[in-house]
Formats: structure tokens, sequence, C-alpha cells
DNA sequence: ATAATATTTAGATATTTGTCTAAATAACTA
DNA sequence: TAGTTATTTAGACAAATATCTAAATATTAT
């Protein structure tokens, strides 16, 4: 749970899994939509990775990222149960 | 959105916010949980305070913290439309 | 009034975090 | 094979954060 909060404190993450909501991305196409460099767009798909909100998938030279939502139920559980 | 995701990205507060679940609780009672100072819990109390999750009212000289989950809802909210 | 209790504010400090540039790795193309 | 493109890793740095102690504020009790 630490990890998946952490991922979500930060406004350019949360705007990169919003992204992906809608479609799958590479690491280029998503760091095109913002003003940040690469690496740390990298690092920010690395964060999300790691909290288990994205996958990634190698994909020629390119890498593929796409949403995990799964993980998102844990979080909404742990929501619904403070508010009842 | 910004103030709700820093409140919840730490294990402190998210306990804070447990305990208050299950009833409302003074700054001191809070503290006694923790191995934590209590200016370091009045600041955590502080910032969930900014983020709407608790409120205070003032009893006498100690301060009565309660859970505000309506503030949840737009975090459901958010989580949700991810999902779908 | 004075002392005791509850809480917050102020200021300091070590750690974590988001960002950058430069370099490394990997894969395609001519 | 050499060059180009895509992405990540490494290292540095400034800003944010969690914590502490000491002091200030507010309330109750003697």
């Amino acid at each position: 749970m630490n990890s998946l909060f952490k991922a979500l404190n930060d406004e350019t993450r949360r705007q990169i899994v919003e992204l992906l909501k809608e479609k799958d991305m590479n690491a280029g196409e998503i760091a095109e939509q913002f003003n940040i460099s690469k690496p740390s767009i990298s690092h920010h798909l690395d964060i999300l990775k790691r909290a288990d909100l994205i996958t990634s998938e190698k994909k020629g030279q390119f890498v593929e990222y796409s949403l995990n939502t799964s993980i998102l139920e844990d979080l909404i559980n742990w929501i619904i149960t403070l508010t009842k």
C-alpha cells in the first residue's frame, strides 16, 4: 500500500496513469506529453511499475507501457473500509 | 487531490485515519499510539486537516479530532474512472 | 495568581524526492 | 559494420519532508 500511495503522490505520475487509461503508449510518447526530460519520465515510470500500477513490454526498440487497474482494487477497498 | 494524496502518503497518517475511523480522539490520545513525539503527531494532524481528511474541535483544554469521510468520495471517484 | 496539563509553533537537521545532464545499453537501418 | 534512435542508468543537486527539542499558547485546578 505504501508504494501505491507513493506512486500516486505526484501530479506527473497521476497524469501518466490517466494517459495510459486511454491507450498503451511507449516511453517516448509518454515523455512527449510533458515538459520534463526523458530520464525523469523514465524514473516516474519505474516508480509506477514498482507499485504495480503499470506494466511494460519491450517491442523492438520501444518499450510499451500499459495501465494495470487490478492493483487499484486494493486501494479502493482500503478507502471504502474507512467510510463504513 | 494533491493534498489528499500527500496526506495519505505516510504510514503514520494512514494509521491515524484508521484510528479515527473507530472513534474520535484527542491529540494526546492519538500521540499515545505512536513512538513519535507529540509535536510530530501535531504536524501530521495538521497535514490531515489541510487535506480535509479530519476535522478538529476544541473541547476545553483538549482538541478532539474526527475523521471526515466525505472527502474520500472524490478519491474513490478518481480511482474508479481509471478502472473503466 | 500560580502551577500543571494539553497542544501547537518555531527552528534545526537528516533523509527522501524530483529533476537535470552525461553516459551506457539496446535495437533498428543503411 | 557504423550510425541513428529509444530507453535506462549514474551521479549531482535543490526542494520537500519527517522528525526532534525547546519554547509559546491556552485551559484547568489549587
